[in-house]
RNA sequence: GGCUGGGUGGCGAAAUUGGUAGACGCGCUGGAUUCAAAAUCCAGUUUACGAAAGUAAGUGCGGGUUCGACUCCCGCCCCAGCUACCA
């Protein structure tokens, strides 16, 4: 065994074992059971920040603990390679994407395997492979013929100078970033995936994920956001026929209807406004108001009344109609109907502008009564009717049903269930991305590029002009034939968001070369994921469209299953000054210059040691030196061990107190381990049990030379449970103490159970709730000999003696309380 | 506004089912070693009083339940993340 340790000849030689071994190369196994451990995978930005080293650690913790655990542990690892930064770069510097990506890609491997993780690099790839984006040009082209695809025109953000489409990260306080100039909204057909024909299936899953954390369940049940209620018509007055349709969840307050209000974009108001021109300019002002959502909150509520009228549904009473910039357009059917005496919103709406608010519920029970006055504020909880005619009396929920039964009754309103969730807008006007394979014929309409032209592959050797992409302008790439009638057509140049790619990787992974359909048969042996470990910043698009994709592809025959991850660990952030590292570390989050001064196993430790993997924390390089000084103090008790001559072979009655008490300290922190890496995923506790069984093995005497064979047990345990953290020490420790081939193939130590067994136990001893001593007491001692050996403690005894004994708790092996007045 | 976390020494944190609050580490202080330093090793390190033994207080604030509360319940304050006029 070398000596001192040197982290880098340390971590190269045990890299190059597991190289040579192929220890990590995966293939399905029937001996073994699968565990499919996985990690979000990076965007190529450069070079690996510390975010990046938290994330993956972990996912290689997890990994190595599996294999040690005796699964077939598949650890994949890629590149989601489409973006913008890839146009940035070449916007500024010149380098096309393409190489730009590939070269980041290659210098953020090496920094990956230089951290020792153990990945199957055999099924690498990038989502901007023209093997990989292929499947999801064909998977697009199959949900298109399924009716899952289509064309609608939307909202995006135009820059009139560079006259092109601007991401919304490229427009900076609604200029654009390069031109400078006013970005203006303007509505272009772009290309839909129907996520709300699986919304409830989305949701109801969710039930079935007990392994996720239910801040991310919460999240996404949030952004589905199921409500039930009642659409109901209003017809309007003097137009036979003709109805506006509202949404509401609160039918029971229907009778406390005072006006109706519809958003600035609805028919009714363009119809106003051709007849008024306040009207007129009231809609223009609204269409010219940002739009963005954290100021919509805060904006003033206006509106402008109107002469049309509409009836209400059930007592035929005119209500006035007016329009609103707090109703939005995209939601329900772009129209209220207003409860002011029951609905805070509608309340100041009503205040301000002096429409009547009518009460229709109070409190249903008396001593609440003091919660309702509409004088100040709507009440809104819910409670009982009154005001209603024949509803009066009727509680909320039952007035709920009795009205909808009403509506449905007279043809006036139905039982609707609405979702927040839209459409999923998969089109990019940029050019580094994946191209939507479909093609625009002058006499076929929208066709969808047949499966023998697919892939079609994004040229890579462009040029930019300006922020607007090549694409546009590039007629060798447009210009093609329609598949159908043979006559000249336009290729599409928009490309697909890149959480179309991160959406279906994961399956890809198990069959990275397949060349059937997307994925083969092993997408149905691996999936699902068992672990996933990613960024809290993916708790809703991310993880929603992949679960969605799942059920397209589940539905396609690809996969088995109704979700793709069954644990879930989203990790918290690494800041840096209160910041997120990805976001402003720069070379300051750079890991290389750590890597460099204390090696892979100190990173990797000190990551893992600095707080629990869920927690966002500050980080800071004073931890790594410290994992560093734990490593070599390791490396030296283990030397000094073995200079000493072999160990004495493990007699567990010859052991001395101290052999006895750290062989108890062994099995205590293998079983302890244990629960931390599988159950609770806690590892920085693992780093702090380890720690405690390195002290106390130092402090082991070797005068009594039974006990040799005890510590050399602890070292033995302390370096394999060390090992998923600290793989490449630990790998070398493990051998020159008797370990043969590959650490992380050697299986996790069995719990010796006489070992943990105890004679004596030390009872901590309360009177009255304070700790007043310890005792060294038998085992199995019951509660009078407890306590008696007790109050023979001197400082017991003083609080007791002037006092009454009143009740005695004994709980067994840890405590006693007396309870004495 | 809504949802979800969180608030414990100088700092990162631990306390898993209600049972010794502060494990483990960083930093700091003192000592050993050294010509000196680095490294290493030993001791100490919540606060107050005390030489010590020990005593009192102490987990954001105010109440409650309990023999016993960082942990459970009620009310509040603050911080972070997500979401946001959702009808």
């Amino acid at each position: 065994m070398s000596w001192p340790y040197d982290p880098h000849q340390v971590e190269k030689s045990a890299q190059d074992l597991w190289n040579d071994a192929e220890t990590f190369k995966i293939t399905e196994s029937e001996d073994r059971e699968k565990f499919y451990c996985l990690s979000m995978f990076p965007y190529p930005s450069g070079q690996l920040h510390m975010g990046h080293v938290r994330c993956y650690t972990l996912g290689d913790v997890i990994n190595r603990y599996r294999r040690l655990k005796g699964y077939n542990v598949l650890h994949p690892m890629g590149w989601d390679a489409f973006g913008l930064p890839a146009e940035n770069a070449a916007i500024k510097n010149g380098i096309p994407p393409a190489k730009w990506t590939r070269d980041n890609i290659d210098y953020m491997r090496g920094q990956m395997q230089a951290l020792g993780f153990g990945i199957d690099w055999s099924r690498e790839f990038a989502t901007c492979d023209p093997s990989y984006y292929h499947w999801e040009q064909w998977f697009f082209t199959r949900l298109f013929r399924k009716g899952l695809v289509y064309r609608k025109s939307s909202v995006v953000n135009w820059d009139p100078v560079d006259q092109t489409v601007l991401a919304n990260e490229q427009v900076e306080d609604g200029r654009g970033w390069r031109s400078g100039a006013l970005v203006e909204r303007r509505e272009m057909p772009q290309w839909f995936l129907k996520i709300t024909d699986y919304a409830e299936e989305l949701l109801d899953c969710l039930d079935d994920l007990p392994d996720w954390p239910d801040s991310v369940k919460t999240m996404q049940r949030n952004w589905i956001g199921r409500s039930e209620g009642v659409e109901i018509d209003f017809p309007v007055v003097g137009k036979d026929g003709e109805a506006l349709t509202v949404y509401t969840t609160r039918p029971d307050t229907l009778l406390g209807a005072t006006y109706v209000a519809v958003a600035a974009g609805h028919p009714l108001a363009a119809e106003a406004a051709e007849r008024d021109s306040k009207v007129a300019d009231f809609v223009d002002a609204c269409a010219q108001a940002t739009t963005a959502e954290a100021d919509m909150a805060t904006m003033e509520k206006a509106g402008i009344g109107t002469d049309i009228q509409v009836e209400h549904p059930l007592t035929g009473e005119p209500l006035p109609l007016w329009v609103a910039n707090f109703v939005l357009m995209e939601y329900g059917s772009g129209a209220v109907m207003a409860v002011p005496g029951h609905d805070q919103r509608d309340w100041e709406f009503a205040s301000k502008y002096g429409i009547p608010i009518k009460q229709v519920i109070e409190p249903a029970d008396e001593k609440d009564a003091d919660d309702c006055d509409l004088a100040q504020a709507a009440y809104v909880s819910y409670g009982r009717l009154v005001n209603s005619g024949e509803y009066d009396g009727l509680s909320s929920a039952d007035a709920f049903d009795a009205i909808a039964k009403a509506l449905e009754a007279n043809e006036r309103g139905r039982r609707q269930t609405n979702y927040r969730l839209r459409d999923w807008g998969v089109s990019r006007q940029r050019y580094w991305g994946c191209p939507i394979p479909m093609i625009h014929c002058p006499e076929c309409g929208v066709v969808p590029v047949p499966d023998e032209d697919l892939p079609v592959v994004l040229p890579t050797e462009v040029e930019f002009e300006g922020v607007r992409s090549p694409l546009t302008t590039m007629e060798s790439f447009y210009k093609c034939t329609c598949p159908i009638c043979g006559g000249e057509a336009r290729r599409e140049t928009d490309t697909f968001d890149t959480f179309m790619e991160s959406s279906w990787y994961q399956a890809r992974f198990t069959s990275p070369d397949a060349n059937r359909p997307m994925v083969d048969e092993r997408a149905k042996h691996w999936m699902p994921v068992d672990h996933y470990v990613g960024g809290i910043e993916h708790a809703i698009l991310h993880l929603l469209y992949a679960r969605f994709y799942h059920k397209l592809m589940r539905d396609e025959g690809l996969v088995e299953g109704d979700e793709p991850w069954r644990r879930l660990l989203m990790l918290g952030m690494v800041l840096k000054d209160g910041k997120k590292m990805s976001k402003s570390a720069g070379d300051a989050g750079n890991p290389q210059h750590l890597l460099d001064k204390y090696g892979a196993d100190a990173v990797r430790t000190a990551m893992m040691f600095a707080a629990p993997p869920d927690q966002s924390f500050e980080w800071s390089e004073a931890g790594v030196e410290g994992q560093g000084k734990f490593c070599r103090r390791l490396w030296t008790q283990v030397h000094d061990h073995l200079e000493a001559g072999p160990a004495p072979a493990l007699d567990a009655d010859a052991l001395s107190d101290a052999g006895r008490d750290l062989r108890r300290k062994t099995h205590e922190t293998i079983q302890r381990a244990d629960d931390d890496f599988g159950r609770r995923g806690t590892f920085n506790t693992v780093v702090s049990a380890v720690h405690e069984l390195v002290n106390l093995t130092a402090k082991t005497s070797v005068d009594h030379a039974a006990d040799r064979a005890a510590i050399h047990e602890a070292l033995r345990t302390a370096v394999v449970v060390l090992s998923p953290i600290a793989p490449h020490v630990t790998q070398q420790l493990w051998a020159s103490l008797g370990g043969e081939g590959v650490l992380v193939e050697s299986g996790w130590p069995a719990v010796d159970e006489g070992a943990l067994k105890q004679d004596t136990v030390e009872l901590v001893v309360q009177v009255n709730g304070k700790v007043r001593g310890k005792v060294q007491v038998a085992a199995d001692v019951d509660q009078d000999g407890a306590q008696a050996a007790a109050l023979a403690e001197e400082n017991v005894a003083r609080f007791v003696e002037d006092k009454t004994v009143r009740k005695v708790i004994l709980v067994p092996g840890k405590l006693l309380n007396i309870v004495a007045s």
